[in-house]
DNA sequence: CTGTTATTGACATCATGATGTCAAATCGCT
DNA sequence: AGCGATTTGACATCATGATGTCAATAACAG
């Protein structure tokens, strides 16, 4: 079979590409592990996270985008996160249904908590890892994901 | 807050899992979307590449080892693929339970038809990507896989 | 040969993600 | 002001992945 179909970069691509899902995998576990003890799972944790980042109250649907998730998903987890306290839901001025999500004390303490687990733990999967190689990597993965999520605007436009 | 926490390294690496993440949803859901008409979805696909990549029949469990996966959910899939007829179980010799996949010609065509559609699909995600980085991404995606898989087995043994 | 352990498939449960639909609310244009 | 398009949350469905349990089978130690 003519692995020729394939360019010199696309095919070290698809190489490279079942050790991604495969990291993707083991990187979800471990942070569900390390957080699991907290009442937080990765999901949980990237929303806690995705609302402290922005800084200021944001509705779910605006939450969801900047995670690049599903806006009905990010919502059911607020609702997680919502009915155990971790979250509030605050009247938006400027919308009457898309209220604002804000961290409670509890939301923030669970979350200051994940982060303190996590330096140790990022600190020795990191470990002897070169920072350049670790930014030519974050380099190709952001560049795959432009790619990725403007051919979708093509795709949503036809 | 002291992001001093983390090491260089693992800072860096910290920036780069949320992009990770994302990456690895927009190539699973861009993956189903290539398949989609062939009756196939990524993790379909990734099994029967694992069959295919196996030369020797194996039975479901040493599938999912190589994959890195669950059983159980290998299995779910793979008992689709063969009520689908993508897919044979053939008797074991050496053990009475644990039955061979084996590609049926549907699988079989069925595969080459989703790996025609990705040479393409690659080759254009791949375009002006320097080989040597992708070389690079792919070395600290295996090192920290590694890393990853070989912390799970210590936990496993406590 | 026997008892113990490991492997395997079947079954079940839960968390997550993708997708579609609907009604309410908002926005934009006229 | 009014009307259509867009945004948003609620609800539902399905595919996938992680996890636990169970019984049948196999492998192994003695």
């Amino acid at each position: 079979m003519p692995k020729s179909l394939r360019t010199p970069p696309g095919d070290a691509l698809t190489n490279l590409m079942l050790d991604l899902f495969r990291l993707n995998s083991l990187l979800l576990t471990a942070g569900d592990r390390l957080v699991t003890r907290l009442g937080l799972t990765s999901a949980r944790w990237q929303i806690l996270g995705a609302i402290v980042n922005a800084e200021r109250p944001q509705p779910v649907a605006w939450l969801a985008r900047d995670l690049g998730a599903n806006r009905q998903n990010v919502q059911r987890i607020v609702n997680d996160l919502h009915s155990e306290g971790l979250v509030t839901l605050a009247v938006n001025p400027h919308h009457r249904r898309a209220q604002l999500v804000v961290l409670t004390d509890k939301g923030r303490r669970a979350f200051d908590a994940a982060m303190a687990l996590q330096a140790p733990w990022v600190n020795g999967l990191a470990e002897g890892l070169p920072v350049k190689d670790l930014q030519t990597v974050h380099r190709v993965v952001t560049a795959l994901r432009k790619k990725l999520e403007s051919s979708d605007e093509i795709e949503d436009r036809a």
